[in-house]
RNA sequence: GCCGCGUUCGUCUAAGGGUUAGGACACCACCCUUUCACGGUGGUGAUACGGGUUCGAAUCCCGUACGCGGUACCA
């Protein structure tokens, strides 16, 4: 194991959407590719946003994925506890430590009096007052208040916050692994509470601290973090050094077809967002994911892969072998990305035709049988799904691409066939009915030349009679070969659809 | 508003000073196939705009426009 050790944190909030598939394969492909760790970490400090049963999906959907943390809350590791939850007490000690050291103070501005406080400060020119250097004069805290008044509070237990004390002027900046050169001024970000009132802290302290304690070497994350920056990098400074601060990647955004990957816009659009399916156990609503929705996870790791980075080559099918040993993050974009659901289908529909029909049996016959299908035979599903998966874009595909083999047709497309129906045509099935009893080698080869000489016996071309042939064995226009379908179904079922379907054909 | 990040075919992207700006998805046409797909061949289609720098700019610099993100005791 080498040094380079990256993390993943996300909050239980439920579901698992692209974005953060994605910041999770970056991650475990680095880790991959440097020997390093990668490490589940779970951010859930946020009693209100906390959603039972979250957790677990997270570990199932990273499971799908072929994602598997080395160290998470469930795998353990030499650095737990891997909860922020149960890390609660040391976050404290760190913020108190800023306050002594004069980077961060007490504040006990009660929630109306900040609203009271942006209300009188907002104006056309300035829609979002912040709580920064400008303002912290006028507020309740440990910087405007005197020693003593502030120690009367902490006496009597007031509720308050810890906030960081952002430099009136100065410049922060550093060099992220994508983007190179960034740099704030520090004058114009706000103090952003780092410890909440409840104790807890928020995301900018625990991930500083975190970060050290579980001596994360390399940081990938949403670019929307790229706002806040300054601050972790200020804490870094202030508690530990700036020369032992992860390296940063923010990696650009996924996007809808009209603005930000949402929920709702997903929805609206008719594709999966989530790894998985998400019941929220609050509302009971479902949200589809992409394995239900038919995909295969090396699929989805591969497009995931894809929306935003590139080998330099035009290779675009990876497995996740290859994507570990070249991943590159030098080709990483820097431009958000738009989620194109056409062309994830496009990769699934590559990694069915890819994959021996093995890999995906027990999935497809799950579905057929959930749709009435009995499946009665291993080998001839194989058979079957081997026969049609270059027709199918998603699992789910393979029900309308092979119900056909278990159920004889209700109907037949007879305006197909009947205008074009004769005597000779008639004819030619019954010799064809008959000769198929006495034929010894039973496959689509076979079939086929049987077929064919005596279509010339009757001195009809053989194009004319497979399309009725087709419709007698499936009811329409669809499907494989015919020949290969009649193989499949054997002599006593394909004798069997012919002889029901003469008799309707008048 | 302010701050930050970004911008090559409709979409994902290649090209890191010199290419007829390449590939993939989607779309269209043809071939294959008397179903539909797969496959094959070809086609439509892009450097946001304006200034520089340079013999030469998609590429470097400046400005503008547009998009996205942030601006919570959420992450």
């Amino acid at each position: 194991m080498s040094n380079v050790r990256v993390r993943f944190a996300p909050s239980p909030t439920g579901g698992l959407h692209l974005g953060g598939v994605r910041t999770v394969l970056y991650n475990y492909l680095f880790a991959r590719q440097n020997k390093g760790s990668f490490i589940l970490r779970i951010e859930d400090t946020d009693q209100n946003r906390y959603v039972e049963g979250a957790e677990d999906y997270i570990y199932n959907a990273l499971s799908w994925c072929g994602l598997e943390p080395d160290e998470s809350p469930r795998h353990g590791g030499q650095y737990g506890p891997y909860r922020q939850s149960e890390r609660k007490e040391s976050y404290r000690r760190y913020a108190e430590k800023l306050v002594q050291e004069g980077h961060a103070y007490y504040a006990f501005d009660t929630p109306a009096e900040l609203e009271q406080m942006r209300n009188e400060l907002r104006t056309d020119e300035n829609p979002n007052p912040q709580y920064d250097h400008r303002v912290r004069g006028k507020m309740r805290n440990s910087l405007s208040l005197s020693a003593k008044e502030t120690e009367e509070l902490l006496q009597k237990d007031t509720p308050h916050v810890i906030r960081i004390r952002m430099p009136e002027k100065d410049k922060v900046s550093f060099t992220d692994m994508i983007r190179g050169e960034v740099s704030f001024e520090t004058g114009l970000v706000d103090d952003k509470v780092l410890l909440k009132a409840d104790g807890m802290p928020t995301y900018h302290l625990a991930v500083v601290v975190d970060d050290h304690l579980m001596e994360i070497s390399h940081a990938f994350r949403g670019e929307e973090w790229l706002p806040s920056a300054p601050v972790h990098i200020l804490l870094w400074r202030y508690l530990f050094g700036e020369d032992k601060m992860p390296q940063w990647a923010h990696l650009p955004l996924i996007l809808g077809p009209t603005g930000k990957l949402s929920k709702r816009e997903a929805m609206k659009y008719g594709f999966p967002v989530f790894a998985m399916n998400w019941k929220d156990p609050a509302t009971g609503e479902l949200t589809e994911g992409f394995r239900e929705r038919g995909f295969l996870p090396q699929a989805f790791v591969n497009l995931l892969a894809m929306l935003g980075w590139n080998d330099g080559s035009e290779q675009e099918i990876f497995t996740l072998q290859e994507l570990v040993e070249k991943f590159n993050i030098d080709h990483v974009h820097k431009g958000g990305a738009k989620f194109d659901f056409e062309k994830a289908k496009w990769f699934n529909h590559e990694w069915i035709k890819k994959l021996p029909a093995s890999h995906y049996l027990p999935e497809v016959k799950a579905q057929l049988q959930q749709r009435g299908l009995h499946v009665e035979e291993d080998g001839q599903l194989e058979r079957i799904v081997t026969l049609v998966k270059e027709r199918c874009s998603l699992l789910t595909d393979f029900y309308d691409n092979s119900y056909f083999f278990f159920r004889a047709p209700a109907e037949y497309d007879t305006a197909a066939v009947l205008p074009k129906w004769n005597a000779e045509k008639r004819n030619f099935f019954h010799e064809f009915l008959k000769e198929t009893e006495s034929i010894t080698e039973w496959n689509s080869a076979f079939l086929e030349n049987a077929f064919k000489q005596l279509a010339a016996v009757h001195g009809i071309k053989p194009g004319e009679l497979q399309l009725p042939f087709r419709i007698m064995l499936v009811g329409g226009k669809f499907g494989p070969g015919v020949f290969d379908i009649a193989d499949i179904l054997g002599q006593k079922e394909t004798a069997a659809r012919i002889g029901s379907a003469l008799i309707q054909f008048k």
